[in-house]
DNA sequence: AATGAATGAGGTTTCATTCAT
DNA sequence: AATGAATGAAACCTCATTCAT
């Protein structure tokens, strides 16, 4: 048994039934360890589920994004959307979305987490379409506009699980002559 | 004592200590009343519970949404995101949009009721471009993607509690030649 | 139930198994009621037992105390004493004496309840040797002195519940020329 | 580490938090090791608490206790009590009677070393009586009560931590013509 | 329309203890 | 000589719920 273990099976429970459902007792046999046991590697509840945070936001700034612009615009926009999309969907991280969208309203912890990952999106969203820009002709000129509207509305489509297919086409073709 | 004050309660209590926090010492509490009295107006937690959810999803249904198309673009656009930001920020109904919030990746009947505000909001918007487009030409051709992107930012704005001001402007500005 | 049960319960089991072996589940088993039911009558274990301290401390305050001093010396300092004594040994005051013994080292409220009782005891000690120097000569000429002797001797004899009868004798015919 | 180490560390809490406080992990963590080992010092708690009282039983059957003759008699009488006061508030021994304190209604063991203590104290109180007695008249004829005032209410004295000084003084003084 | 009294189930946490290392 | 890891039992407490009044 470790730490991460004990993470990861909490925050497993916490996407899948829900935080109010998240208790020692659950936690414990589905770990196949028994309750008390749970406090040799974590002081409190308290501190586990604060410990949930501290992981999530730590492996959020390690996050890598590179993407190559040699490609033409409808790869860089798919790619950068595919990106978010592994972090929106992959086993790993999407049970600690799924915690902070159930709390970001009622946990300052939550909402900072929230926060700063929304800036990371941002900031690469502008990155992207900065290169974008240099190369290629825009219907739409207000680079920082643009940059707003894909990420918003990529997140909006992550945070909502809808199909971003047709999205993503119409607006690389916001870049076609 | 009336059902409806229940539920205004409870859902105050959701959206200000999280729904795990809801319990109904607490709202007897808050309430001036005894737990016991409760269950005259509602046969179980659950009942209550589900009982919010009826009641905010009568409510959307029931909004009204009516713009005014002979005033300029900007004015067309800003009161559209007003008016739903009445919504999303209004005492009577932020509460229970933090209801939905903290539980949509849970609660199948959250995640429901979630969707039709969005989809309502997708089909005020499409409306409003859809008339913008008539009369005014747009830097965007293809009138389904604007729409979109204005749905889709305008309640990312919202749900992140936002400053929509200048998002607004530079979007009203698409609309100039 | 009431309040007076439960603290009377409580007490009794300090009493007799040890102030550390007063659990809630004895408590309510003793009782014949469940653990769950005790926070009915009180809002935590700590309230319980602040409570004794409070039932004590008002009892005690209310004590009575009268001596016909036509008797004799003797008859008048053994109906003191015995005054004392059923205080120290009747079965309702028996067990909050034993939880004041066993608490007053470390608990606050236990040493001012004890301490109050002692007081009151002196206090009694040298109303009755003021009244028998009156009309007694006594072997010892310091009035202050004899009564301190009395009430410390006594509150010892009654703690350690010893046989006080040798004791009082004597201690009477101090009073005899 | 060693035996006594943790014997002193367990007696400290217990006079400072109370008996009910001294639990394994507490006693380790003050005493910077695991609580695991402590099971190397003794085979269970149980037996640590049992030679709480031998190692006090035997320390106390140890005292020495000489006083000269030679002085005048309210000498002879604070030397007396102050050497009782050393065991009741030196820092070796004063943890253990408030364990003693705490126990000793409910704990045989406790009852049992309390006494054989009082009944030292009362032994030499009757012997510094006895001797006072060959060499100065009193105004008290009554050996053996003498020697019970001295004894009792010096240990009412010392058991509630109360100013000597004017006590002594006034009782010295029963020894003058 | 409201509540006093009670409870079974389950919550988090602490306890003393064991055992392999 | 010491401890990391684990545990059964029991601690205090809160939960939603019931029912007679």
């Amino acid at each position: 048994m470790t730490k991460e273990n004990i993470q990861n099976e909490a925050v497993k429970i916490i996407s899948g039934n829900g935080y109010d459902e998240l208790s020692l007792s659950l936690l414990a046999d589905r770990l196949g360890i028994k309750k008390a046991s749970l406090y040799y590697y974590f002081k409190s509840k308290e501190e586990l589920i604060s410990s949930l945070f501290d992981s999530f936001s730590k492996e959020i700034t390690h996050l890598g994004f590179s993407i190559s612009f040699e490609e033409d615009v409808e790869s860089v926009i798919k790619k950068t959307f595919l990106h978010w999309k592994k972090i929106y969907t992959s086993k790993a991280y999407y049970p600690y979305l799924s915690l902070l969208y159930q709390r970001r309203d009622v946990d300052e912890r939550a909402e900072e987490v929230s926060n700063s990952l929304i800036l990371m999106i941002r900031a690469q969203s502008e990155a992207i379409v900065d290169n974008l820009f240099l190369k290629h002709p825009c219907q739409i000129k207000d680079k920082e506009l643009l940059s707003e509207l894909f990420s918003s509305t990529s997140i909006f489509y992550l945070e909502n699980g809808m199909d971003e297919e047709p999205f993503l086409t119409k607006f690389s073709s916001l870049f076609s002559h």
